[in-house]
DNA sequence: ATGTAATGGTCGACATTGCAGACCTTTTCA
DNA sequence: TGAAAAGGTCTGCAATGTCGACCATTACAT
């Protein structure tokens, strides 16, 4: 590009920052994955629990901004998959599936593996800022007497939820934090690294001594969230996370 | 099951987390809003400067996985905006205008009022989850010797920058410290945070004591990322952010 | 028993968006 | 003076998504 710059004033800035940053992908995806994604994210982080009804087509599409056909797509692959099931008549639906499927564990040759690594930082460091700034901030907030209460409740039932149960409670306790921040836009940043972090634990085999230290540690999120100590929050999370960090490395590093 | 409802794990779980969270919005953008907004964000955060030239059509579209025709589109609505200029020719090209438009500012009714203020709240509760996480954790690593350069660079562009280009190069060091942070995702995240303060910025008057303070609190916390004291950049940044929190609270309030 | 309301299931026509690629025009450098 | 590098224009096509009407099935209410 012969002499461009000239002496534009900012040609030692465009260095400062390596350019293009933001001009890398930007094809946005199509509402039909779109919707599978909403839906399935609503299923595995356990906002709609197995045997649950979904609202009626019609109603659904309206909520998702889709047109029913659109929807329904979406609705015919995820019943393919397993995760819902439709009745017709009065009184049918959609229902989420009683027994929701496994994704099935994937092998990796050595390309995969070094973008697995890649993802795997990616998703912590991301994890890590948003989780442990969330909780710290749920605990300088004033919160409503019903919040706090869902909040217990939430902690309550990760305390008792079993084995593939136990994930989706987590999720829900970690998304109910973030929700109690009254800031909407949070929420589906939160989501979104709850399903990756997901994704990645699916690959490995829960523990039962690794769900035992959880669940002391979701005593100490919610116990400093509700006490109102965002020191002791944002410190609990943090080792909350590092265990789940430590846990993915000693896997996929 | 007739009766639906009946005795499903989930029913209680269901009350917890207010249901359909993720069953709002969905429709994403069409690419040439999407491309808008990126070349946009690109601009205002000062990424590309006055007087720079764009890559060809041909190559940017192909940056950008979209057709040059709708690559086009968008240039087009942002040449009529008075963002960018395009010249023939060999050695033309698009540049970014040397006088960069300044959006008008938009009076507002009640509503709107309401409105404005719960974007407000949202915006600047989502910033200083995502900012002051970012600052802590790009003190907790180890940053190359480039990466300091840079960020000591850019912070230098800070002080000496006037007007107009003061929120450029303020912008430029904030997405630089998620930058180095590692963490890919990370960054789209803050520059959308970023370019909503901007815009909430556009409406107020921009005071001289407000940026000598800023610049102040801009040395803290670079300060204490190079030094490689995560609770001190927090503080740094927490205090940098609620200066503007004020500020923007007494306009908006 | 019967009808009616609520639900999922199907179809056809249509609009919009986006892509591909060839070709034209302008400008400047070799 | 011509070739190269850019923006500007056109035409056709394929995919996606929408709308609205209608069908089929079921269970509850009368």
């Amino acid at each position: 590009m012969g002499r461009r710059g000239e002496d534009g004033p900012a040609d030692a800035a465009g260095e400062v920052l390596s350019a293009g940053l933001l001009l890398t992908p930007a094809r946005p995806a199509n509402a039909f994955e779109e919707t599978v994604q909403r839906l399935l994210q609503s299923i595995r982080l356990g906002l709609i629990g197995p045997g649950e009804r979904l609202p009626p087509e019609r109603e659904l599409a309206g909520m998702l901004q889709v047109s029913r056909d659109t929807l329904r797509e979406a609705l015919a692959s995820l019943a393919e998959a397993g995760w819902v099931v439709s009745r017709r008549g009065r009184n049918g639906g959609t229902f989420i599936s009683e027994q929701l499927p496994s994704p099935p564990p994937r092998s990796m040759d050595a390309g995969d593996r070094l973008a697995a690594t890649a993802l795997l930082e990616d998703t912590l460091a991301l994890r890590a800022v948003l989780e442990v700034g969330t909780a710290r901030r749920a605990a300088e907030r004033e919160l409503s007497a019903a919040d706090r209460e869902r909040l217990w409740q939430a902690y309550e039932e990760c305390r008792s939820a079993q084995g593939a149960q136990y994930r989706m409670a987590d999720s829900r306790l970690h998304l109910l934090i973030a929700e109690v921040i009254g800031a909407p836009s949070l929420i589906p940043l939160v989501a979104d690294v709850r399903m990756r972090v997901n994704e990645l634990l699916d690959g490995i085999p829960l523990l039962a001594p690794n769900i035992a230290h959880s669940d002391e540690q979701h005593r100490a999120i919610v116990g400093a969230i509700l006490r109102g100590n965002p020191d002791d929050a944002a410190v609990a999370m943090a080792e909350h996370i590092e265990g789940t960090e430590a846990l993915l490395r000693g896997f996929y590093a």
